[in-house]
Parts: structure tokens; sequence; C-alpha cells
DNA sequence: TCAAAAAGTCAAAAAGTGGTCAAGTTCCTA
DNA sequence: TAGGAACTTGACCACTTTTTGACTTTTTGA
């Protein structure tokens, strides 16, 4: 299946030349002209966005940070001016590379092939799981909202991995302590209801948004 | 079997071109012109529909309403407009995704495709039980009318779902005592007619309707 | 028409659940 | 092996759910 590459820019000569060139080139290529298309385009959950800063209504960067609450895929900008300072920015709000205005055809389809090779292999080697914004490195046992590292204790880590991986889904605490603790392990006693209360507050610290909700007389469930 | 989407726009030219398109990608299309097509159309049992906003007769929005009242796949809008506003109504209606026009194919299938697979997943999982409107979540233990949440406790749920399960047959409060709390539990005393009292009321908030009836001297009976 | 039985209502007591805190224990590392 | 971080425990409080019993209303049949 071919990668799916979305376009951000709100100039019409250029994604029409953008998107035949990558159709081209074996990619299939959607296009939107404004933040509200490109947020119903993640959708089609693309694998690599390209995306212009200098657009009007809504600043690029804005954009960018709305976009990686909901995808993880690497975030190329397209870009005239770029100083130190705006690297530094495009970084915090979760970019992942620049290319200049005017650039080549050739250059471009280098560096967008590079990306989708860098990300195919973060894909299988570590494992990421991802869930709005928020990034878990399962082979480095990492938790990152964007720079932001939530420093999560050992058994901490395996709460969180183990509702991430079962999101949506319903855990009372028993069930939480068979999973994380092994089996026929003994007792509660309130242990997981502590750790929820620390990984909730490191959750809030970082990234301002409740993850783990409580189901009263049920128990507790990850919030996609 | 292939997935069915039922296609409701007014426009015949653009009804022929998506269900052509979308044979050819190997779904199956069903169109209707107008609401009453729409209504009598969900006994195909449709996996996904394409709504247009904009139709005479009836808005598109309204006559989204009344499918959500039978019908739980997703819906997609098809319209011209789009605002913010929009957005908000048409989710408080019970759809799920927006595509505005013009869209080019390929756009719209991977919209649909993206929206299948979510809703596959979603319906592995939990098992959906519907009664007139009202949709039961045994997974999660969740009860909506359309958008709006009953809030049921666990003993609620308990007994929504037993008579749910039983509709149309008469129990009395013993039996009933004895399917939720289990065989041999001692006594009833009243618990019943309180807890019915309360379903009663949240149902009657979120759908006005009724749903349980009193037969007298018998017991009560869940009412499809 | 009236009284008894059944069903419905209400408020308050009882039981259960989850969040928080502080203090104790264990484990690891320097 | 001392110190600190991670983990566990139990007690307490606030809050929700569940149950109870007294009371009112409705229904039925003599």
């Amino acid at each position: 299946m071919a990668y799916k590459i979305l376009i951000v820019d709100d100039e019409k000569m250029l994604t029409e030349l953008l998107s035949s060139h990558l159709q081209k080139c074996g990619y299939e290529a959607f296009v939107a002209e404004n933040a509200q298309q490109t947020i119903s385009m993640l959708n089609v959950y693309p694998d690599l966005i390209l995306l212009d800063i200098n657009m009007p209504e809504i600043d690029g960067l804005e954009l960018c940070k709305m976009i990686r609450q909901n995808v993880v895929c690497p975030i190329l900008f397209l870009t005239a001016r770029i100083t130190e300072q705006d690297k530094i920015i495009g970084l915090q709000v979760g970019g992942d590379d620049y290319i200049t205005k005017p650039f080549s055809l050739k250059e471009l389809t280098a560096r967008v092939a590079a990306h989708l090779r860098r990300d195919e292999r973060s894909k299988c080697a570590p494992k990421i799981v991802s869930s709005q914004g928020l990034i878990v490195n399962l082979a480095e046992r990492t938790c990152f909202y964007g720079e932001k590292p939530l420093n999560l204790s050992n058994r901490e880590f395996d709460i969180v991995e183990f509702l991430m991986r079962n999101a949506n889904q319903i855990f009372d605490r028993e069930r939480i302590y068979e999973a994380v603790w092994g089996l026929n392990a003994e007792g509660d006693s309130g242990v997981i209801k502590e750790h929820i209360r620390k990984i909730r507050n490191k959750l809030k610290e970082a990234t301002g948004r409740e993850y783990i909700e409580t189901v009263w007389g049920m128990g507790y469930r990850w919030k996609k």
C-alpha cells in the first residue's frame, strides 16, 4: 500500500505541482488548504505531512501543535524564512524537519523518503504507542508528551502500558493487579489506587489532560 | 460480504457517480433521494451512510437525527458549507464526519474506509444491544439515547440489561431479584420498586419514552 | 362505594467505593 | 551499608449507590 502524504498549503499552484509529482513517485497525495480541512483529513491517517508555515487565518506552527494531538507521523515544514529561533519553535510544536522555499522537487522527495524510512525503522524496532500526543516508547520504557518527559517509575509505566494497549476498556483494580503483577499474585488493598493517583498527577503535570477515567463501581479506563 | 453504503442525495448525477465508484471499490451501494426512501432503506442495514445536508423538503441534519433513532453505523455528511457551528450541530444530531463539496473520489473512499475500519474495531469487542434508539454497550456498560448518556448505576444497568434481553416477557419482582442479585439471595422488600422508579426517571429524562410497563399484579415488562 | 392489595414516592440510613495522605517497608545504587 | 527512590499499606474522608421503611396513590373486586 502506497504511503499517504498530506500536503497543507493555501497556494493551489504549489499543491498541484507537489501532489502530481508525489503521485508520480508512487505516493498517495492528499491536499488541505486550511486548518479545518487539515484536521478532518487526518482521518485518512497520513504517513507524512508537508506543512506550510505561512498561511492566512491560522499559523502553521499553531496548526502543527493541533495536528500533533492526534498523529505521530513525521511533519515537515515548508517555509521561506528560517532562523535558529524558528527551528527551535518548530521542534517544540512537534515538527520533524524544515524544507526552505524555493526547493527542488528532487530535494523534497529525497527528504520525504528519508523521513518515511526513518519512521518505518522506528515503527518496527522499539514500538511506539501514541495516544493524543502522548508518545510511549516501549523499548526504552519512556513516555513523552512532545518534549516533556513523564518520568514514570517501573510500576507506573507497566500500568500505563497495560491500560493504553487496552484503551477504552474498563478494568477493575483486581484485573489491573493481575495483569501487571502477574497472576495469582495476592491482594490489592489499594496499591492500584495509589499508583493511579501518581500516574494521574504526572500526566496532568505534563499534558494538562485527563487520560484515565474512573468508572464508578467498575474500574478504570484509558481514554484514547 | 461487501460493506453496504447508503447514499442519500437528491442530485441524480452525483449519486450515480458515487454509487458506481463505490461499487468499483468493492462496496455495495444503495441510493435514497429523500427522507422517506432513506428511512425505508435502513432495512438493508447499511454499514455506513453518506448524507447530503442540503436537500429540499427535509433538512439533512433533521434526517440524521431520525436515522440515529434506528441505526448505529457511521454517518458522513456531504456538504458545501462548513462552519464550526455546523460541525457542532452535526455531531449533536449523531453525525460522525464531514466531507466538503467538491471532493475527490479518492478522498471520499479514503474517509469511508477509515470510518468502516474504526467501526469494525469497535464492533468486534463490546456488543451493542439496541431498542428503539436506545443503545446499550455491554462491554462499557453504558447506555445512550443518541448522544445522551443515561448514567445508569451498576444495579440499574443490570436490571435494564436483564429486562432488555428478555423483552416483552413479564417478570415479577421476585424473579428480577433472583436474576440480578443471584439465586437464593434473600428478600426483596421493595428494592426493585425503587430501582425501577430510578430507571424510569432516567429513561424518561433522556428519551421521553416509556420502556418499562407495569402489568398489574404480575410484574414488569420491557416494551421493545 | 369502600377496603384491601399492589404499586409508586420520598427521604434518610446503611453500605460500598474511590481519592488522599502520611508513614512504613523494600529495593537499588553509590 | 547508608541514603534515597520506589513501592506498599492502612486510615480517613468525601461521595455515590443501595437499601429501607413510612407514606401516598392507584387498582381491583366484593
